[in-house]
DNA sequence: TCCAGCGCCCGTCAATAGTC
DNA sequence: GACTATTGACGGGCGCTGGA
């Protein structure tokens, strides 16, 4: 993969053009509220940069937590089998005692 | 060697919940 | 109500693999 380093080279610089379409700088014609130039690109990059970590961060819980729960059944497991045995050896010696 | 299929990871968007 | 964090969904890139 050699994803290293800055990955967000991509995401800024790359072909981003369907998305800037709606991303107007100095918006609403009507003057109800003036950013000053660049400022909503800034947010917007800021927003974007915040939610790729989180993105990031969010898929290592779910792998950890899925992790966590394979454990879980496998001890889960584990557990199920010797109490198989235990029953069958307990059944064993209640047979041979009843005979 | 080529390529389709698959799995994995990533970035982004959108919806939602939580906080102030 | 605005802002922020979280997360599911989606689409794309990349590497690996088995079959033609």
């Amino acid at each position: 993969m050699a994803v290293t380093g800055d990955e967000t080279e991509t995401a800024a610089t790359g072909d981003m053009s369907a998305y800037q379409l709606h991303t107007p700088d100095a918006s609403l014609s009507n003057g109800a509220v003036m950013n000053p130039p660049g400022e909503v690109t800034r947010k917007r990059e800021i927003r974007l940069m915040k939610n790729r970590e989180a993105a990031r961060e969010c898929r290592r819980k779910k792998k950890e937590y899925v992790k966590c729960l394979e454990n879980r059944v496998a001890v889960l497991e584990n557990q199920n089998k010797t109490l198989i045995e235990e029953l069958r050896a307990l059944k064993d010696i209640y047979r041979h005692k009843a005979e």
